[in-house]
DNA sequence: ACCTGAACACCGTTCAAGT
DNA sequence: ACCTGAACACCGTTCAAGT
């Protein structure tokens, strides 16, 4: 006749959402390889199999963290717009900046691209280009090639995270790798070299978005 | 008096080469897990420090694997085509041939983009773009976006691979994904189980071609 | 039902010691 | 100069034991 199944819940008790709340803060503040089980139950107070009791294994932790990121930008970022050549902007460019505040997303996005986020991704960018006209194939083409242009840039973010970790500023970053364009061979990449000089003074979010109008650019130009 | 500084080689002799090949097959065979340090010993009938001795760690011995299997895929495509267009495609071409048949590669471009891989890659598009008579910062933003593209679905590879280890048939894959697909909530993914219909029957490499037309058809619009 | 924490099976990397 | 292989400092994961 009790009806009531739940067990009281103390309110520090451990929970899914509370390991991966521990997990971002870790992720968040020391970057991919601080974030251990160990260093886990530590911050938790617990033991490793505390953390096991609510979460299969690491793969599956990292991929709720990331749907958090994903589903909280996606969320912000409105469905509809003016057009929907804008809402795709719109889309890219939160994802742009949730990239950039936790760019170990773009690591695990980019492992897992089908994954929960990455399909909540394709499912929006989807919806729209189906109110652009698109059908069938080129429908599909069209979403996931703006998807993989995405996880490209999802990689680099995180590629780039873990350059940062020693060298900390975003600018002595580029300009190092300005500084080994430049030093490259003259014969073999002429190219390189040439563009390490648009290198060190470009705007990352404009160049992501330029990839972006490329790419709706062609998909308007072949309908 | 004695000029020659070289010890006399041992045929069998452990060298950097040798150590790239073995990895490479172990890849190959058995996939980014599978190569560690014990199963290179093993394969090499050698101890740890050797290998050391010839490669400073793991990231760069990886580096040095992607570099060889990318390298080599440039040079089979030739940088002078009809039309930059169509050097752009068979390089691309040439690229997903190779992430097709060593998988791991992508995995590894995807993580560090900014090695020389990449950046081979990046230099190899400029070129041809700039023969389409792209200057600054279109030019510069036209190449990376072609970049980003290809590193997204240098990432894919990597991922659908991983996930093959278990899921032999590249179909019976397609298939449980088209599955999972269609087994999503109608109200929350629609364009997806609209999409899994598609996914059963794709041609990946004329998928992945699509794609890099988009972005042709959007340079070629914008310029 | 949920948690503890020692133990297990593995890593990449180092280094004293050999040739 | 090049190689050996034991040892070190870590991992993710398991599991008997507790409450």
């Amino acid at each position: 006749m009790v009806t009531s199944k739940r067990a009281p819940q103390r309110s520090d008790a451990l929970s899914k959402e509370r390991i991966i709340d521990a997990a971002i803060e870790i992720l968040d503040a020391e970057g991919e390889a601080a974030l251990t089980f160990r260093a886990l139950t530590t911050r938790l107070a617990t033991g490793a199999g505390a953390i096991y009791w609510h979460v299969p294994n690491k793969e599956a932790l990292l991929a709720e963290t990331t749907a958090r990121i994903i589903g909280d930008a996606a969320t912000r970022t409105a469905d509809d717009g003016p057009s929907p050549q804008n809402a795709v902007r719109d889309l890219a460019l939160g994802l742009f900046d949730a990239l950039e505040a936790h760019p170990w997303v773009g690591a695990q996005l980019s492992r897992e691209p089908w994954q929960a986020s990455g399909l909540l991704i394709l499912e929006r960018i989807g919806r729209q280009l189906k109110a652009l006209g698109l059908v069938k194939n080129d429908l599909f083409n069209a979403a996931t090639a703006l998807l993989s242009y995405i996880l490209g840039l999802a990689g680099q973010q995180a590629s780039r995270a873990r350059l940062a970790t020693s060298v900390t500023s975003r600018t002595a970053f580029l300009s190092t790798i300005a500084e080994n364009w430049s030093a490259l061979d003259a014969d073999e990449h002429p190219f390189l070299r040439e563009l390490a000089v648009e290198l060190a003074d470009h705007d990352d979010r404009a160049q992501f978005l330029a990839g972006i109008d490329l790419l709706l650019a062609g998909i308007t130009a072949s309908r």
